[in-house]
DNA sequence: CGTTTTTCGATATATATATCCCTGTTATCG
DNA sequence: CGATAACAGGGATATATATATCGAAAAACG
């Protein structure tokens, strides 16, 4: 489905993290092999990633910073602000509201929503926690089509039919929970286990290949 | 360097949550069929995975789902007790601390670290928060091999490298900032924006394809 | 007790992704 | 001003991953 391959894809926010500090330190020009070295990858990697936003670079010079900069935002839809409800106020759904991130690349979490009432804002943070009635009033007002999930894995597939019914067009799934939506959804799952089972297995594989020396 | 395809071993936990489920129901077998339907994957493809595990299914009934629990959670290290520290107890390190998924799988968050002695255990967590000046003493005493870094990107560099110091194999880097470490340490990256920018543009995508119909 | 159906597991093929090789361009240095 | 080195970008190749095909095994059923 996708034009650009997913690994590519991935690759492009770690490309901004170096082009944003390169240009806070006022260089103006960046090569692929600069960027390579900083992200640990092979020169030419980064320069078949780069084609598919469409930028253009320079021969004996590289890239101009900005402008790549640009085209990594545009390509990615970072240049629009992208208005998100967030489902569930617990520890990991109010880490991510307090999350700067988000605020950087323009995804901007309107409101939160819990069924438990006693959640509410705490004032460490500017984002408002609703109970879940008004979630069809907000998602309409701004005419909201990204979620951020973190309710419970029990809780996740009826909040989600919830969010499709309302013309929710995106979910972005912390639960550990699989989640059915009909075609004209997409999710992204963010599941912590699969990360820790990789970090597991390679640092298993890190004994194991000491041992036989 | 993985004997294991990396995206297979991605695919694992998932596999575990829909087997703990079906044993919660009190299935006692399961086939590659089943599981793919829960995952909306080919049966194909899970089996090519079970077979990393060692383990061997029976025509026409499929896999012991207690035996296939066991072996993938052996393969990954999940049947151990893996003790950890956390380093940077801002809001997503407490998120984690209180996340419960963690000890399903055997990781051990045996205490937090921050410079900021403010703070402190908030009693929401049995995690205790020591300043810094603790981590080696704690580090030698448990043996902990595992890190997980959640503190900011400009500090991230210097807190690894005096987790390297202290003898940690592997971490689990939250931040967004590149860390280096020597060849013998395993670093994770888990970054939020990644899953982010896949999100946009599948949402995007989306769009278009609606548009041309 | 043979036939049918389901499913595993091995081999083969297809697709996706990463890497290499070559050419042309452009700044830098002699 | 010419030679050289650094870099981009296209096309070809290599590797990794996913999917298809097939045969064999075992349960179910007539």
């Amino acid at each position: 489905m996708s034009r650009i391959p997913l690994p590519s894809l991935k690759r492009l926010p770690r490309y901004l993290n170096v082009l944003e500090s390169f240009q806070s330190y006022g260089t103006d020009t960046i090569s692929a092999t600069d960027i390579a070295e900083e992200l640990d990858l092979k020169p030419i990697q980064i320069r078949k990633d780069m084609a598919f936003t469409g930028i253009v670079g320079k021969p004996k010079v590289g890239y101009d910073v900005g402008a790549l900069i640009k085209a990594i935002r545009d390509f990615i839809g970072w240049n629009d602000i992208s208005p998100a409800v967030l489902i569930g106020a617990g520890s990991l759904g109010t880490a991510l509201m307090r999350y700067e991130g988000f605020a950087k690349r323009n995804l901007n979490i309107v409101a939160a929503f819990d069924k438990d009432q006693n959640r509410n804002s705490d004032g460490r943070s500017s984002t408002p926690v609703y109970p879940m009635e008004r979630l069809p009033a907000i998602v309409a007002e701004h005419e909201i089509e990204i979620a951020i999930l973190t309710v419970p894995p029990a809780a996740a597939q009826e909040v989600t039919d919830q969010l499709v019914k309302l013309g929710i067009r995106a979910i972005w799934n912390f639960s550990s929970a699989e989640i059915q939506v009909p075609p004209h959804v997409v999710v992204r799952r963010e599941d912590l286990s699969e990360g820790l089972a990789v970090l597991c297995v390679q640092l298993h594989e890190l004994d194991e290949t000491r041992e036989k020396k």
